[in-house]
DNA sequence: CTGAAAGCGCTAACAT
DNA sequence: ATGTTAGCGCTTTCAG
């Protein structure tokens, strides 16, 4: 049989389509008695709404978009989990897209997102994203959005982060604390948030500490394991090698880490390292690995429901804030 | 601005909204010179189709609906991945949801994919779904499917899987020849074809080799880290301690490694283990984890392609098929 | 409390 | 080669 639409209900109990819509939608004028035998014949030729249509009228479906980098670091896919989570407790579906870190794909994600009329979208930038021009379109189009993690500083939208500055510099401190005086920093790229931030922290550490900055021990990366693996080579081809190395997240710990042991070299004694993200797996390899933990679902329900609370009151004025969550030193043996 | 139509294209060039229409699809019989125009005013206008209204229309929409388990697994965000890929390069998007191995969740979110009219449907089961009768939807309303890695005996839809079966049994034929005598298996759901294949071939194995299946070896646990742990717990409980362990997959392998790890269990000298899925920390953790490859990435986008084939000849006659990929014996040092 | 009617933006017969 | 018209299924004024 084809669709059930709410003529057919109509059509059943000799009520107008437009009744029926109210029914459905539990309208305050509709009686109880017609409430009741719509709700039962809805249920009865199994009806649900056309969302297609729905979405004509009304402008918008109750779909959230997303644009990640990756949908398989971890971090993303537990931040996408986190928000289906909250979508699907508030009603909504949620379309992903990555943008394999290429911000012309990023951008055709947001055209694709935009046509298909989503409630709002949630992003987390690709490195390669040098401005955010490409974005205009949510402000052309009226459509709400929160940036999340990987943000931009001209980002005028909503925000929710983790403290990358003070999460990288408590970790650099650490490290000099311990007594490593040749500390390397793996770095991502500096226009995105938490790559210039982290940096900024690390710079920081060193200052506070009275220690300068070897600029050469800051290698400019990336955000993904393949990153670190290169930068790991890179510091290991130098004269002088670093007592330790900070990289600016787990994926890329992960990378060095690989070469590290590839080549021999014994973590922590020979070279110390740590990450940021407390990615899983950082907890399971030997040594573990010294990093910052990032609430990664948390940060995902929590732009999640920022953004939703947007959606579902489009009149109330909602200056753009930034939530910044807490992060967490978390050492273990790798430093 | 306010969003651009169809009909302000026309406007501007004296046109039809059916010729815009037209000419915006390439269609045949609109002159070079009138496609070109509206193409140009298109881009100035920085029009995009109305998917609504569209999807209105045309009963779908390019959206594929994807429902796994969990997004955050590995497994299932490296297959989401590779979907993902070839639906971009094909133009369509995804639109994702997690059953948190719920069959009412799945029941659930399979119907807001279809009332969102997806174009199609690629469904991984969760680990409670006994039957698969909340999926009938999708033959009352003409919806293709393709079902990928964990499906069930009486699926008449095309799927994508990796031969279990074989995988299994030559992985613990493997653990036999090597001298174990004593092989328990942490198994999946019983429902689940992956769950009910890997027994089949734990079984096989055994019986090939020549020794009897200890009933009391075989664990009913689950696909998650944790029951991982929980079936671990169980297992050193026993009187008779296995001396090595097959868990249904890595995840759960990687739940028991941890207990074991706890527990100072020398992995393989006292128990040894294996898993199945090689998921990347599978390589990484110390002792490294013997399983069975399986390509997840590979595995959805096979399963894309063939539900976007599908799709795109929604008259032609396509059988169901099952497309079986290869599984390849990961020799690692924890078993 | 319910109905009639219009229209969201697009497409596809059916004209011309 | 282009225009006219109708309608997809739903919501929402406006009427009663």
């Amino acid at each position: 049989m084809a669709r059930v639409t709410i003529k057919d209900i109509a059509r059943k109990l000799a009520l107008s389509p437009s009744t029926v819509s109210r029914a459905l939608h539990d309208h305050p004028d509709i009686s109880r008695k017609t409430k009741d035998d719509v709700l039962n014949i809805a249920r009865n030729l199994d009806y649900f709404p056309d969302t297609f249509a729905r979405g004509l009228r009304k402008k918008h479906s109750s779909t959230i978009g997303i644009i990640v980098p990756e949908i398989r670091h971890d971090f993303f896919s537990s931040a996408i989990s986190g928000i289906e989570e909250i979508a699907y407790s508030k009603g909504f579906t949620i379309m992903v897209c990555q943008s394999n870190e290429d911000w012309q794909r990023e951008a055709l994600n947001l055209r694709s997102l935009v046509a298909n009329r989503v409630a709002g979208v949630l992003v987390s930038l690709s490195q390669t994203t040098q401005n955010i021009d490409h974005f205009s379109i949510l402000d052309s189009q009226k459509v709400p959005a929160v940036f999340f993690d990987r943000t931009h500083k001209d980002v005028k939208h909503s925000q929710v982060i983790v403290d990358d500055f003070n999460g990288a510099k408590e970790l650099v401190l650490y490290l000099l604390n311990k007594g490593y005086r040749s500390i390397a920093h793996v770095a991502g790229s500096d226009c995105v948030s938490v790559g210039r931030d982290r940096l900024a922290g690390y710079i920081d550490a060193h200052l506070e500490f009275g220690l300068p900055v070897d600029e050469r021990l800051i290698i400019s990366a990336g955000f993904r394991e393949i990153d670190g693996r290169n930068a790991a080579k890179t510091l290991l081809a130098m004269p002088k090698r670093p007592d330790a190395i900070f990289a600016v997240n787990d994926p890329v710990a992960i990378g060095i880490y690989i070469v590290l042991k590839e080549e021999k070299i014994v973590i922590p004694d020979e070279i110390a390292l740590a990450g940021f993200c407390n990615n899983p797996i950082s907890a399971l390899i030997e040594p573990s690995i010294t990093t910052v933990q990032q609430p990664a679902r948390l940060i995902g329900s929590t732009a999640a429901n920022l953004l939703i609370e947007r959606i579902l009151h489009p009149d109330k004025e909602y200056p753009a804030v930034t939530k910044t969550l807490k992060t967490e030193l978390i050492i273990r043996n790798s430093a």
